[in-house]
RNA sequence: GCCGGAGUGGCGGAAUUGGUAGACGCAAGGGACUUAAAAUCCCUCGGGUCUAAAGCUCGUGCCGGUUCGAGUCCGGCCUCCGGCACCA
């Protein structure tokens, strides 16, 4: 026995050591480390410890605490701290061999617009959570990050300010970084892309040459939108009500000469291998088949009166054939202009194509025969015919379309029923002659056909038209071809050269990149600006070496986000051009698809359609062996205030760079992760960031006031048995911490609900702030509970764990942690509480031993006094018992 | 119009396969500590009934159904949000 006298005299030689050699080092004002030094030797001395050594560990072992560690959470002090020393350790990087699965975890790289908004703070902390998971899970994690530069802002920006957009984007990625890393997210920045430098988008330029080789990339000559204010040609995808996403203009249409990719040519596939997307939220696949759009019908060939033509039209309700009074043809339909020769008339259709509000049309004066009963049915030029769905032209059915009915009423022209509803109901004779009946029925009025169905009539009247020739069956999509063209200045250089001798000239592959000129004057004016850089435009034909010019538009940014997944894998990005496809399949094949893609769901048909698109066209082109890019995907909620989305306009936007100021990066990553399941969206409360504050002062505050007591005792872990002697406290504490290891972990794997896992934290450090280290024994169910906390609340607020774990006198980094395990034997109670329902209704609960026989438990309830009063003496009709839950007792009567 | 999703306390949200509705957090009220305030800690917290507790009773948008039992399943509505939309 050592005795009070002893441990003095060791603890004063030991304090001298400690004063002469490490005095300057010290990590509070000495004489308070003294105090508390010997504070702890008391505390070593009444729990028993009988070795004289002990102190001195002790001593030492305080020493090495973190200076840092203070009375006070001050994120401030901590997160730049572990951000520099993760750096500088570099463990957020992807390892080059590595025993562990690969893992990808992917969130969709951001536009530089210069600072990130809440939605970035968000998406990003959902990946770096899934990402921390998986490295302390075992996983080879690749988690990185870039920037989609080029684009209109940038070029904005240099109209009204002047800053050549390279330097205004440069600009923006330098800060968003910073910000990104203030967030404390473990990218790997040696892989960082940048899609405007020449090494990332000449890969662009060497795809497009495939595509152009495999004639997936082709010109023509097409009506696009235009928009006038940006003074551009917008895709499809980017007209929203026949407004400029961008801008909010009306989109007029004109004519230009075009590269378009040929996407249709997937549109079977893409459509199909939709119902292979299991990982996937069904709402996106489903946006992706609405928007490809198959649809089965058949064209019909309607003669023209008189005249050496015919029109072909597409409809998919056959059945209805006989019902066709008129024709429509589309006003920029070939015959449109030839069989009016009225130019004035044509304009005043054609200019107010498209326009959903006012349908008007034009009698051409001809007549067309309809094939089923060779009637002469007049031709108009609509302007609600679309001349890029189908063919162009429509046939009219009036009694059942409510669209023809209405044009039908405005020009005289006759209605006929052909169809009638199949239940004949009073409804039926009463329908008014102010709409059309466009459901299924019975065909009436219709020849041969005449009574049948209109599902059967459908396919026999498909099959007698081909068998007939006057049409055949075909299947139709809404998607269309990917117009690329850009009038623009920042993006990637289309890769053609044309030539007056010999036409349109692929650049050679030797000679990209095709480099995006720097001194381009940008005014805002014109149409394309590459168009004003003759020594960007003139050069010489790589097939004759004669005189030619480059091709001045470039490429529609999406081409750089189709693929920028691809580009993380090469661990080199774009340092050399190695274009040898089977080194690049081998390359890919390691990291690609990726397992976990995170972003907005506003992505949910154009870059996540088009991604498919590229891996697709990649895969046959031999550079990777998969068609899906991405495996699961995660769509994450919008950050709303106020009810609404966080927009300038509305003045409702909370700055990061604000909320990191005051209460740091793991409050605004806990907040944005506990307030909502990733996929919700997400209302913004100043009140429950300060909660979630709050919170991870608590955790603070416990270490703070346990830390002598942690420092005392070894990491230990109790099996079952040794429990049994525990006082119920510390039992309960054991088995709160195995069960909060399971269920955050069962909610991390369970689609990623975060918010209940950090629920079931904040439950265990209640309980862990209700514990004391009165012996040895419970520091050590203390310890245990507490690093288990910070191990799990890694992931989610990685800087206070670390600093926790390491004030806690853990030498080892949490970030280099395995991910706990439970005891499923500890985890489970041998003593559950069973509720006691009389006709579903509760009356009373129950203790009993886990896994007592079903006749058992009804005897007991049946026993309750209390069950007995309700039952009354009536007969029992019938008792369920359902395991681990419940007992309910029917009474007859 | 078509296709999705959602509706649970004062609020954000829990409830995993049909099995104790309201976990966790926020707000609110009360108390302790303090010269005081802040911070912290403790208690209460869906409605009704009752002096109070216990108890009883109502309660997951509305109406009905299935079931021993429904927030969860089925049928019919209502409201809100998102996507597509002259698609023939």
């Amino acid at each position: 026995m050592v005795s009070e006298r002893h441990v003095e005299r060791s603890f004063l030689s030991e304090t001298k050591k400690i004063s002469t050699v490490f005095y300057q080092k010290l990590p509070v004002q000495p004489v308070l480390f003294l105090v508390r030094v010997w504070y702890n030797i008391k505390g070593c001395l009444r729990n028993g410890l009988r070795q004289a050594a002990i102190p001195c560990i002790v001593i030492q072992k305080k020493f090495r605490r973190s200076p840092i560690l203070d009375k006070k959470y001050d994120p401030k002090k901590v997160e730049p701290a572990w951000q520099k020393h993760w750096e500088e350790d570099q463990v957020n990087k992807t390892a080059s061999s590595h025993p562990g699965e690969k893992f990808y975890c992917l969130e969709m790289f951001p536009y530089p617009s210069g600072n990130i908004h809440m939605g970035h703070v968000r998406n990003y902390t959902i990946g770096d959570v899934i990402a921390r998971y998986k490295r302390m899970r075992g996983y080879n994690v690749l988690h990185p990050m870039g920037w989609d530069s080029f684009g209109m802002p940038a070029e904005n920006a240099a109209i009204k300010h002047g800053v050549p957009p390279s330097r205004w984007t440069h600009e923006n990625i330098k800060h968003m970084k910073y910000q990104l890393n203030q967030l404390g997210l473990s990218y790997d920045w040696d892989r960082e892309i940048t899609t405007c430098s020449p090494e990332y988008y000449r890969w662009n330029q060497w795809l497009f040459l495939k595509m152009l080789e495999k004639g997936i990339a082709y010109r023509k000559s097409s009506y696009v939108n235009w928009c006038p204010s940006c003074v551009t040609v917008l895709a499809n995808e980017q007209v929203i009500d026949s407004k400029c996403w961008r801008c909010d203009n009306t989109v007029v249409q004109k004519e230009l000469d075009q590269w378009f990719l040929r996407i249709t040519d997937y549109a079977e596939e893409l459509l199909t291998a939709c119902d292979e997307l299991s990982g996937w939220p069904e709402k996106v696949v489903l946006m992706q088949k609405n928007w490809i759009g198959k649809s089965y019908g058949v064209e019909v060939d309607f003669r023209m009166d008189g005249m050496d033509e015919s029109i072909k039209v597409f409809t998919t309700r056959q059945d209805t054939l006989f019902g066709a009074s008129f024709v429509c043809l589309s006003p920029n339909h070939p015959l449109s202009s030839k069989l009016v020769p009225d130019k004035i008339s044509l304009e005043e259709i054609t200019s107010r194509y498209g326009k959903v509000d006012e349908k008007v049309g034009l009698f051409t004066g001809g007549y067309c025969v309809n094939p089923m009963n060779n009637e002469k049915i007049p031709v108009y030029i609509a302007n609600f015919v679309l001349m890029e769905y189908g063919t162009g032209a429509i046939m009219s059915v009036p009694a059942h379309d409510q669209r023809d009915f209405d044009f039908a009423g405005k020009y005289g022209l006759p209605v006929r029923v052909v169809i009638s509803p199949e239940k004949e109901s009073s409804e039926s004779g009463a329908r008014g002659p102010s709409e059309a009946y466009e459901e299924e029925g019975v065909l009436v009025n219709s020849g041969q056909f005449t009574g049948l169905k209109s599902r059967e009539a459908r396919e026999r009247i498909a099959e007698y038209i081909e068998e007939n020739g006057i049409g055949k069956k075909v299947v139709n999509y809404k998607l269309r071809d990917w117009g690329i063209s850009r009038q623009r200045y920042w993006g990637t250089p289309i890769p053609v050269i044309y030539c007056d001798g010999c036409g349109i000239t692929p650049v050679p592959e030797k000679d990209l990149p095709v480099v995006l000129p720097e001194n381009v004057k940008l005014t805002g004016t014109g149409s394309s600006p590459l168009q004003e850089s003759e020594s960007f435009i003139m050069t010489s034909c790589p097939s004759c070496g004669g005189k030619a010019r480059r091709e001045t538009d470039t490429m529609d940014t999406f081409v750089d986000s189709s693929w920028y997944f691809i580009a993380y894998c090469f661990g080199r990005a774009g340092i050399d051009f190695d274009t040898d496809t089977g080194k690049l399949k081998e390359e890919l094949g390691y990291w690609m698809p990726v397992d976990q893609y995170v972003g907005g769901v506003e992505h949910a048909v154009l870059h996540l359609l088009y991604s498919r698109f590229f891996t697709r066209v990649m895969r046959d082109l031999g550079i990777v062996d998969f068609s899906e890019p991405f495996i699961n995907l995660l769509t994450q909620g919008m950050v709303i205030k106020d009810g609404a989305k966080m927009s300038k306009s509305k003045g409702n936007v909370i700055d990061p760079d604000h909320l990191i100021e005051n209460y740091g990066a793991d409050t605004s990553r806990l907040f944005s992760l506990f307030a909502a399941p990733p996929e919700r969206d997400l209302e913004w409360s100043d009140k429950g960031v300060e909660g979630a504050f709050r919170f991870l002062n608590r955790v603070w505050n416990i270490v703070v006031r346990n830390v002598d007591s942690l420092w005392s005792v070894e990491m230990t872990v109790f099996d079952k048995k040794e429990l049994e002697g525990f006082p119920s406290p510390l039992r309960d504490l054991l088995r709160k911490t195995h069960q909060t290891i399971k269920k955050v972990t069962n909610d991390i794997e369970r689609e990623y609900h975060f918010n209940t896992a950090i629920a079931a934290l904040m439950e265990l450090v209640n309980e862990i702030a209700g514990v004391e280290p009165s012996d040895e024994r419970a520091a050590k169910v203390l310890r245990f509970a507490i690093e288990n906390v910070l191990l799990l609340l890694f992931p989610f607020t990685p800087h206070i764990a670390e600093e926790l774990w390491r004030a806690i006198g853990n030498e080892t980094r949490a970030s280099e942690q395995k991910w706990p395990v439970w005891d499923e034997d500890i985890a489970t109670t041998e003593k559950i509480e069973l509720v006691i329902q009389i006709n579903g209704k509760l009356r009373g609960k129950l203790m009993v031993p886990r896994g007592l026989p079903d006749e058992e438990i009804k005897r007991i309830a049946l026993g309750e006094e209390k069950i007995a009063e309700f039952i009354g003496g009536r007969d029992i009709k019938k008792v369920i018992v359902v395991k681990g839950r419940l007992v309910n007792i029917v009474p007859g009567g």
